[in-house]
DNA sequence: CTTTAGACGAAGTATTA
DNA sequence: TAATAATTCGTCTAAAG
């Protein structure tokens, strides 16, 4: 952990478990996360290093500016200024005829450039997706540039607004590490599952970027994190999972259920056992589901439980 | 009464021809 | 595009604690 912390303050974090260099702060947690194996390294990072380290864009610009930060959520960035439609300056006196036309012209451009329903709409009912969602901001942030991307592309056409906002979020927490089941978004989505997975597929096929599928570990730490598990526990569902992953028994599963698999075993193996239920809630799997995986783990790498 | 185990067909998904 | 195989889900029954 000392070592750990030392790199911290070079700036360059190394998660100690994986070596991976791609470490997330999530802020409502106040936690960083191991992008790659889900690892929680920093649950004190509040006493833990300067406190001007910036681990997101949207931190860097709150402390190293005055001033509201900019925001791609918002459809002009945050940045609005308007332009009345009085034809006098800020003395009260009269413009000239030229100085009129001026402003004209800049009053259109603004309404041109700030108005835009689709992505104002768009953007408003991203957030809400998100808030409601409990989703870190860094992440909505990212959600939002998808989003103002596939405007841009105009790749929002022909599809709901909502259902293209709902995509952004599903696909923003994939780059994030950070998965959740398209299912839980479309809960909080005022459209169907139908139209927001084909809204999906439009932009994993027309923005060029990699998604990266989410992996069972990443769904680890968030499980463990509601199921109130210790970080001992959470680690010891990572090895079992890495375990899993080799022998290549996890083809095919869905990484959920396996997830909430390696957890019940591990919570079990650490003495803080939690049920099938508990766990099937939290993972949005069936009980079913927990017990074929775990059964299939133990057998396969010879995981001896007692009931 | 709660938790777990196991079995069945139904339903949605990925792969293949 | 259609057929095939593998997977998960919902429900039911039963046993164990």
């Amino acid at each position: 952990m000392t070592e750990n912390l030392a790199n911290k303050k070079e700036g360059t974090t190394v998660c100690p478990e994986c070596g991976s260099t791609t470490i997330l702060f999530d802020p409502t947690r106040g936690e960083h996360v191991c992008a790659s194996c889900g690892l929680v390294l920093s649950e004190h990072a509040v006493d833990t290093g300067p406190e001007w380290r910036a681990f997101t864009h949207e931190e860097l610009e709150k402390r190293s500016r005055t001033g509201a930060p900019t925001s791609y959520r918002f459809a002009d960035k945050g940045l609005s200024t308007t332009i009345s439609w009085s034809d006098r300056d800020a003395h009260g006196r009269k413009l000239s005829p030229s100085r009129r036309a001026q402003i004209y012209r800049l009053r259109r451009w603004n309404i041109r450039t700030t108005v835009r329903r689709s992505l104002a709409d768009g953007l408003i009912e991203l957030s809400r997706i998100a808030s409601q969602m409990g989703i870190p901001n860094d992440v909505s942030e990212t959600a939002a540039l998808l989003y103002r991307r596939a405007v841009e592309k105009r790749l929002t056409r022909g599809h709901p607004v909502s259902a293209m906002a709902a995509a952004a979020v599903y696909l923003a927490c994939r780059i994030h590490r950070i998965p959740r089941p398209l299912d839980e978004v479309v809960a909080q989505a005022k459209s169907d599952r139908k139209d927001v997975s084909k809204c999906v597929r439009v932009l994993i096929r027309r923005l060029s970027q990699d998604f990266p599928r989410p992996t069972a570990i990443n769904f680890i730490p968030r499980f463990a994190a509601e199921l109130g598990l210790s970080t001992k526990t959470q680690r010891r569902a990572i090895e079992i999972m890495k375990k899993a992953q080799e022998t290549g028994i996890t083809a095919g599963k869905d990484p959920s259920g396996l997830a909430a698999a390696t957890i019940y075993i591990a919570s079990i193996l650490e003495g803080e056992r939690r049920t099938q239920r508990q766990i099937a809630e939290v993972a949005h799997v069936t009980e079913v589901t927990v017990r074929n995986r775990y059964k299939e783990l133990c057998k396969k790498l010879g995981i001896k439980i007692k009931v």
